[in-house]
Order: C-alpha cells, then structure tokens, then sequence
DNA sequence: GTAATTGCAAAGCTTTTGCAATTTA
DNA sequence: TAAATTGCAAAAGCTTTGCAATTAC
C-alpha cells in the first residue's frame, strides 16, 4: 500500500474520473503532513486555517472515496469517532484505554495470529480495521 | 468469568445493594436463553414476548450495571450497534464483513499475540473489546 | 456541456441523560 | 421509608442523504 505523496493520490482520482477539487486536496495534505491519523474532528482543525469553509458532510463523503480508491481507511475506536488513517504503510493501532494514546506497532506482529485463525478456521482475519485496546506501557504501571 | 445461572448474577446484584427487577431478570433470561451475544435490537426482540414494556434506555441502563458487576461486556461492531456478551467464557468473536455471520473461536488462540504485544511494546492488549473482522470460511472461498 | 462534487439543511441511528413516578429491599 | 430503578421525552454524538448550486474536466 505504498501511497506517497499528493499528486500520486491525484493521479488516481483523475484515473478513476473524479475530480481533483480543493477540498479533496487539502484533506489529503492534512493527512499527509500532520500524522497520518486523525477523527473528521481533527482533520477540519488541520484544514480549517488553510480551508476554513469545507463543510463536515465534504470530510465524510471525501473520505469515503479515498477510501474506495484504497487511499485511506478507517478505524473504529472505542467510543467516539471513527479514525481515518492514511494506507502508506501497514501497521496496527494499539489504543490505550486510560490515556488513549495510540501506538502504532509493526503488522508482522500479527502475522502469527492471522495464520493460526486461518489455519484453524479457515477465516481470513482482518485486523488493522479496529483499534486494539488495552493498557499502554505507561498506564499499565500507574 | 464464570457467570452460570441466573441465581448467581441475581445473588451479584444484591449483594452490590441493586435491586432484582423485571426488566433485570427478563434481559438476563434473554441472554441466557438465546445466544450469548445479542444487540440491544435483538435483546429487545427476544424479550418482547414476556415482557413487552421494557423501554429501550432500560437496556442500555441496565446492560451498563451488568458490565460493572462483569456479568456482560460490549463489543463494538464495524458499524452498527454494539454487541453485548454474557461473560460466561472467554472468547473472541470473528464476524464475517460478508455475510456478517459471527464465529466464536477459542480465546487462546490469540494468547501468543498477547505475550508478543506484550513483551515488545510493554502494551497490555485487551483482545476482545472488538469484534475481529474478515471473511469466513464461506465467504471467503465464494 | 456534462458529470462529479459541494454546501446546506435535515434526518438517521445508536446511545445518553434529566426528571418525576414507581418499586425493591 | 430510603435508595435504586424505570419510563418518558428530549437531546447528544457521529454519520448519511436529498437537493439545488457549483465546479472540474
């Protein structure tokens, strides 16, 4: 899923017949500048200096074909709103339930697992779709 | 978890000064009845025949007392509402993005992926707060 | 020009909450 | 009787949608 830079994701929007619009492209450079996750929240907030009036309902429905296009993906957290995340590179999001930040862990660290759910169950897991909960190191001490 | 019958989960709500109520006891016999998992729709469709009047914020009121007595716990489905779980045993649950069936698989299957999380990040990884999306055996060959 | 996209407003769906009335222990 | 629980109604939070106006190609 190597995603790289701007005018590759413009590129494959044009190639598909979308149109590459303003908004779009300051929503793709929030997530490409900022970390490359972020709520709908957090992405107006990275956009609003450079793009004060894109509308919410603009964040969902772009987002959405972003991720049609294999672009982005989004996480669901907890509670709260989902996490969108750029597809650059494959890993896997730990949560913390006390604190809430979100570590990001290589995807080779579930490899096992997907292999022994498939082997035994014959089911294709796929697991970088939810957020991992549990306590981050910092938390699990306290 | 052992939870077993509802006596048990009675004589635990009382012995936390709640009181034993009908919504309480009809919500419980749904869950020990049917399926271990169910939405708060399906709970309410179950219950409906014994007890039609049960408002739907008693569900959620009293499905939320049950997690704090560690009698239920929720799941959070892709989109769409949450699972609630009778804890009688540990396990993890794949649903099929597909067909959206749901497969219960034992919880030791994802203990090596604990310790790995664990032992290389310090993260304390709760594994079954979400349901583990995929496709099923069925699914997955069609 | 035509199809795609946007803004706006409204609504959808799940879940939570304030409050007065009811019920359990 | 006192504290817990319920029903009701309203609202909150996230997300989706219909539609007319706008914009990219």
């Amino acid at each position: 899923m190597p995603a790289a830079g701007l005018e590759f994701v413009l590129d494959k929007i044009r190639a598909r017949g979308g149109r590459v619009t303003a908004p779009r492209v300051a929503i793709l450079e929030a997530l490409l500048d900022g970390p490359h996750h972020a709520t709908v929240e957090e992405l107006a907030q990275r956009v609003r200096m450079t793009a004060p009036d894109i509308h919410e309902a603009t964040f969902y429905r772009t987002l959405a074909a972003l991720e049609d296009l294999g672009v982005v993906y989004h996480l669901h957290a907890d509670h709260g709103p989902s996490v969108w995340h750029l597809a650059v590179e494959e890993h896997e999001h730990l949560v913390c339930r006390s604190c809430g930040a979100i570590t990001e862990v290589a995807a080779e660290d579930f490899d096992a697992l997907r292999v022994t759910i498939a082997s035994r169950y014959g089911f294709e897991l796929n697991t970088h779709h939810f957020l991992n909960q549990g306590l981050c190191r910092h938390c699990a001490r306290g």
